[in-house]
DNA sequence: CTCACCTTATGGAACGGTCCACACCATGAG
DNA sequence: CTCATGGTGTGGACCGTTCCATAAGGTGAG
């Protein structure tokens, strides 16, 4: 029992294959009889177009690849939300796919895409260096979401401002007093990113001196860590910038096991507003990143490359916005400040 | 500038297309120096095989479509990861859908799937009944993965024996010394099950009337507000265990709020073991189901299915264990009680 | 009446693979 | 010398669509 083919509903329809096809794609060439026959066929029958065929022949596929990097870090879920939408519009589908999950098995994502035909890439967040993706990016229109590389000729990036996002929560925080503010950054071009706002801020801002920076990294272990050196250290900062939610959630752990009481004693920042930090036993106060218009520009970004493979590349930044909750507030005043 | 053909691949290497395909799916029919031809005309060209084209003529895609029902609730990420590697010992791969996103577009996932004529259909967690699923069901091998429902001929289930799982928190907490003992209950047939495993536990030691059910669901606010209503009224529990790590998050505010100190105040117990519970500023004891082990199964049971679909249904269920973490605690002694 | 033209319908050639039936060429047995 | 044998290689049908070139039939103008 095979699945119906547009020749059994022709010949169901007493028409030709030809003439379902014409139906099917809604031509208006159709005597409205023989479009009534041809779907009350499809129908009896349960026909479902046979989309390797389709694309076989019209030598595209509707379809664009989504790389992932990691789903354990829910920060992109918004993101994809706002692709989803925009390329449905369209008539396109998301094939996602997680790369870690398929690196670990020695399978590079990039190769099923190519294979599939994928009408266009979406990399979201930041991928491990692959030569793959950038012979991938050569042949098949590529978009980069939500991270700052890999810069690549023909291929356009958009992604939150993070640098202002930085000013935001650094600005955030001295705003309301704090003089010894310190980050805990983050690695790659991102990170840099992010620390640099939080550094220009504190500059201008004639805090240069107090401005601590403890390596971190994207992980809760990480900014575990890097607040536990921070608060052991002499100079201990009253309010920290975490470079993303996740490395927040882990300083804020490591602040309460030190015994300090956060807003009150210490004050936090996270990025990225994940559902992490809107947690009500969290609450933690973040920078969203306005993931779904970054996946819905990226999502349009990557339509315009289509049509243009040529263009120049672009890079779109989105204006991020600070989001106020409960672990930032003004810093008890202490006597002992030098 | 079109992406090379077998033709090509032919051509360049002197030999006929035929050969080519030999060579590329490993037939030892043919002399070593034609093969290095081949491979060394594949490597010049670049050349990838056209998946469309491939599955057109074998009649089959090495792909099955996952279904997944909100990625914002990462249970399933594990699961995700044991069915991914078992499916691609046997040179498979995964597509996945997000449910909730498409859903909302008002596009039914498994008409994308069975468009694309995949070999097999994994429905992730419960998914919203559909007509749609059912039908697709009926022609394509199906497998439903850490859910138990719909059960459909032909349609497999492998899932976390979650009553057991349920047993285990129960007399986690019984074994701590807890009598008053309160069940936040979920939806479904999982949520069913789970309050089925408490009250069976509280029933045989004794404590059927101190056994408090009170209804939430699969949500943060739906933990929080069971919680609220838990502590508000008379004989308040002592230990709660919740239907899942989410809504145990929800209950962990509200108590927290209602100026409760867990674990010393009051035990909580949470399901599912998402790195939620392992945050360790969060810290919950939970239930962990087994996800990877889960998802290998479902995997191994869709391969079976593929291969006989016309076996009679099956019902794997893998047995959990219970992750105790910082959330419980004995109760402290007080001389109220009646 | 003839012819151009428009609308509607059709056959058949792609699209890029797989795989079956067959051809070719040594080789060695009868 | 002939003929089965077996290892290698090839042409061509087929998978299920799209779409182009063209046919059939009706209509109105000249």
């Amino acid at each position: 029992m095979r699945p119906p083919t547009i020749r059994d509903v022709a010949e169901r329809a007493g028409v030709s294959k030809s003439l379902v096809s014409l139906v099917l794609r809604g031509s208006d060439q159709v005597r409205p009889e023989k479009r009534q026959a041809v779907l009350a066929a499809v129908e009896e029958l349960g026909y479902r177009p046979n989309a390797a065929a389709r694309s076989l022949s019209e030598r595209r596929t509707r379809t664009v690849g989504v790389l992932l990097n990691d789903m354990r870090n829910p920060w992109f879920v918004e993101l994809l939300d706002g692709l989803g939408s925009r390329l449905h519009d369209s008539g396109l589908h998301m094939l996602l796919a997680d790369g870690r999950l398929n690196r670990r098995l020695g399978e590079d994502l990039t190769h099923t895409f190519t294979e599939l035909r994928v009408d266009g890439l979406i990399a979201v967040g930041t991928l491990p260096p692959s030569p793959a993706l950038r012979t991938a990016a050569g042949q098949i229109p590529t978009v980069v979401a939500g991270a700052r590389e890999p810069v690549l000729p023909r291929m356009d990036i958009v992604a939150g401002d993070d640098e202002h996002g930085a000013r935001l929560a650094t600005e955030h925080l001295i705003g309301l007093g704090h003089q010894r503010v310190a980050h805990i950054a983050g690695q790659g071009v991102v990170g840099e990113l992010r620390r640099r706002g939080f550094e220009a801020v504190m500059r201008e801002h004639g805090l240069a001196d107090t401005a601590i920076v403890e390596q971190g990294d994207l992980t809760e272990e990480g900014g575990y860590r890097a607040m536990v050196r921070l608060l052991g250290a002499a100079g201990r900062p009253t309010a920290v910038f975490a470079f993303n939610d996740i490395a927040g959630v882990g300083a804020l752990s490591a602040a309460e096991e030190l015994g300090l009481q956060v807003p009150r004693d210490l004050s936090l920042v996270g990025y990225d507003n994940t559902y992490l930090s809107r947690l009500r036993h969290l609450w933690l106060t973040t920078v969203d990143n306005a993931s779904h218009d970054v996946g819905r520009r990226a999502a349009q970004c990557l339509l315009d490359r289509i049509t243009a493979p040529d263009r120049p590349s672009e890079t779109v930044l989105v204006t991020p916005a600070l989001k106020a909750r409960g672990t930032t507030a003004p810093p008890v005043t202490s006597g002992r400040r030098p």
